[in-house]
DNA sequence: AGCACGCCGACT
DNA sequence: GTCGGCGTGCTC
């Protein structure tokens, strides 16, 4: 298999002077260069002749890619109708294979060549007595001598590459260091959750209300599974804002786990990847793309936050980390755990059909309370015309400033204003690239699209009908929330946690720190703050919009709005000062909004799930989006329409569309979606393969498939 | 994906 | 007469 888009692996002769078996890394000439590869099955047999065949050139000196694994990247391809080979290429990270990448060092020559040698490679050579491989930094430390010497030497064929014993770069934790104490609720999920580590593949929903300990009960199926000589992967939606995390697992294991994310650093992806091939590194905790780390023996798969739509991976190969998590724990025989205070309908429904066990944690830890949750009637009680605090939100932020507590304000929307209209003649700033409005971010002084990197200085004058002082900003973002504050509580200490404003894993956990050790009273902040976050202090948590998620007609956008700000609340009273969450809204009757008032998560579900099950939607039935792009409107309807024409019909068969997208223009290029809907018990991949056949698609013009769509711009 | 081949426009 | 633009096709 090459780490190419090719639509299967490819056919290798193997000469005799190398043995090489499934799993093997490998060097394979490809059209007149050498590819890294990996070696899948032996030969599929037919279609290539033999004269065709060419030999494989090497055996990497790397660890093989195990049959578990080998057999998750054929799955994921398949269900997501992704090339095999792009897939593997995410679970090769070339990068750390190469051989100018791998920790290779050097060793004696066997026998050494007979040259006359100086006194410096005497040294090296001396250094190198033992018959242990060693560094080119460290001969060079320990021979006195500089780095061209050992270069010299190794050309005169006194020293040959080797690779260097892996340094153990993960310490072991350990289970019987003594952490926090569990409730005799957090107890008895813990025992179940052990249970379930001594078996084979099952499913487990953790399901247990915000700040009721979670975390600490999964740990001891980690430290179960560790017991058992297996490794532990959890995946977290948004690692870089996981140092409290980080904090609890070093608390109940007395060191931190190997963390993986995509912002690593090339020598820690290198050292981490190796690490966990070798069996080096015994719990990962990291984003989506840590499905793919080569673990020798897998034995527990925790997804944390599993109601997260971070877990969908929208760019490339399209796939949910939540749903292939499960996949992989069950390639590896390994139970998985999925954990939230707000399951998914997918997991509840799951659970409803007996394929997934639950456990559930009704209370919170340490005696702490549920935060009372009231609905703010805008229509009864407005904000002053030009602000966006009604006043009983401004009421309850100064009686908890004084008492010295420290509030939230949460609004899902960054930069100052959503929109910038001209009074003079209607005209609103868009996008060029994007079918969106520009979005004004007043600290940088710019117009900025969310969607493309467009960004363009504020106009002093309407670019459409050039009057004066007319342009306008509509609508709140947290950048004017915490204007409104400013003016309104000048002496309260502010902290905006936006994605633009904490760039990096460091920028949140000094953030973090700053408000456990109440150096902040007021945080103003967009979804970011509704992960996860332990605020021993919070007690106020004001939603400054609930109503933003619910527009759109999205098939989702009822059940991520309950489940964000059901987070965000539970963000208030985590100790033991109570805590109180105004939600303010146009709709307080809304089943969102009393779902969230009452605390009656499960009966909103059920209501969500009576409005699914009849029509077949997901989790009922399955759905997958085609989306056809290309730079001229006229070619992506023409494809489209074609699509549309093509499209399988039959029983339990509905096709939507073609219909321009939400974003109909994104970075520059037209889009045109439809949608298969099928009933549970049919699969997908089969009716897509065939319809994209009958399709011939355009040089310019895309077709990407996206099974399980979660987005539907 | 990555690379060679090939067929048309602005230079020495 | 030549360099080089990127459209097309191929890789076991």
């Amino acid at each position: 298999m090459l780490p190419y888009p090719f639509p299967g692996p490819f056919d290798y002769r193997v000469p005799e002077t190398i043995d090489p078996h499934p799993g093997d890394i490998v060097l394979v000439p490809l059209n007149g260069r050498e590819t890294v590869g990996v070696v899948w099955d032996a030969r599929s047999g037919d279609a290539v002749p033999d004269r065709k065949l060419k030999p494989v050139a090497a055996v990497l000196e790397a660890p093989a890619m195990g049959a578990s694994l080998r057999r998750f990247v054929d799955w994921v391809a398949a269900y997501t109708l992704s090339p095999p080979g792009e897939v593997m290429a995410m679970a090769l990270r070339i990068n750390a294979l190469r051989p100018d990448f791998s920790p290779f060092g050097w060793r004696r020559a066997e026998p050494l060549p007979d040259l006359r040698l100086t006194e410096a490679r005497r040294r090296v050579l001396a250094a190198l007595a033992d018959g242990d491989p060693r560094s080119t930094a460290e001969l060079v430390r320990a021979a006195g001598t500089g780095p061209g010497v050992v270069r010299g030497m190794a050309n005169a064929g006194l020293l040959v590459p080797a690779p260097l014993p892996l340094a153990r770069a993960f310490a072991d934790p350990d289970p019987a260091h003594p952490g926090p104490a569990l409730s005799p609720e957090q107890q008895a999920a813990a025992a179940a959750l052990r249970e379930a580590v001594a078996g084979a593949f099952s499913v487990t929903l953790l399901d247990g209300v915000t700040g009721s300990g979670k975390t600490e009960v999964y740990l001891e199926a980690i430290a179960a599974c560790l017991g058992r000589g297996r490794q532990a992967l959890v995946l977290l939606p948004e690692i870089a804002l996981s140092s409290q995390w980080l904090d609890r697992f070093a608390r109940r294991f007395g060191v931190a786990p190997a963390v993986w994310h995509s912002d690593l650093t090339a020598r820690t992806r290198r050292l981490t990847w190796r690490a966990v091939a070798a069996g080096g590194a015994p719990v990962v905790v990291g984003a989506r793309s840590a499905l793919f780390l080569p673990f020798p023996d897998l034995g527990l798969v925790v997804v944390d936050e599993e109601h997260e739509t971070a877990f969908k991976q929208e760019e490339g190969v399209v796939y949910h980390a939540r749903d292939m998590a499960v996949v992989r724990a069950r390639l590896c025989e390994a139970p998985a755990v999925l954990v939230s205070a707000t399951p998914s309908l997918e997991t509840v429904a799951n659970v409803e059909a007996g394929r997934y066990r639950r456990l559930t944690l009704p209370h919170r830890h340490g005696g702490a309370r549920l935060p009372a949750i009231v609905a703010v009637d805008l229509r009864e009680t407005p904000p002053e015309r030009g602000k966006f605090l009604a006043p009983p939100l401004t009421a309850a932020l100064e009686q908890t400033f004084a008492r010295g507590e420290q509030a939230m304000l949460f609004l899902n929307r960054r930069g100052y204003a959503p929109l910038t209209l001209c009074r003079a003649c209607g005209h609103r700033m868009e996008c060029p690239n994007c079918t969106a409005w520009l979005v004004e971010h007043r600290i940088r002084r710019q117009l900025a699209c969310h969607h493309c990197g467009h960004a363009e200085p504020i106009p002093p004058t309407c670019p459409h009908c050039g009057a004066e002082h007319s342009l306008t900003p509509v609508g709140p973002g947290v950048e004017r929330i915490t204007e409104e504050a400013m003016e309104r509580f000048p002496d309260a200490r502010r902290l905006v946690m936006a994605s633009d404003t904490m760039p990096g894993p460091h920028a949140a956990a000094a953030a973090a720190r700053a408000i456990e050790a109440r150096e902040v009273d007021l945080i103003i902040g967009t979804q970011i703050v509704a992960k996860g976050w332990h605020f021993p202090h919070l007690t106020l948590v004001g939603v400054v919009d609930a109503d933003l998620g619910l527009g759109g007609g999205d098939l989702r956008a009822a059940e991520r709005t309950v489940q964000l700000l059901h987070q965000v609340a539970g963000r208030a009273g985590r100790a033991e000062a109570p805590g109180r969450v105004l939600l303010q809204t146009f709709s307080p009757e809304h089943p969102v909004m009393r779902a969230l008032v009452s605390g009656s998560f499960s009966q909103f579900m059920e209501q969500e799930a009576a409005l699914r099950r009849p029509g077949h939607w997901p989790p009922y039935g399955r759905l997958a989006a085609l989306i056809v792009s290309a730079d001229a409107a006229e070619e992506a309807d023409a494809t489209a329409r074609a699509l549309g024409r093509a499209a399988p019909s039959g029983d339990g068969i509905t096709v939507l569309g073609p219909a321009p997208a939400p974003l109909a223009l994104l970075r520059g290029r037209h889009r045109r979606r439809l949608l298969l809907k099928t009933r549970r018990d049919m699969a997908v991949q089969p009716l897509l393969r065939s319809w994209l056949a009958q399709v011939p698609v355009m040089r310019g013009t895309r077709v990407d498939v996206d099974v399980d769509p979660v987005s539907f711009l």
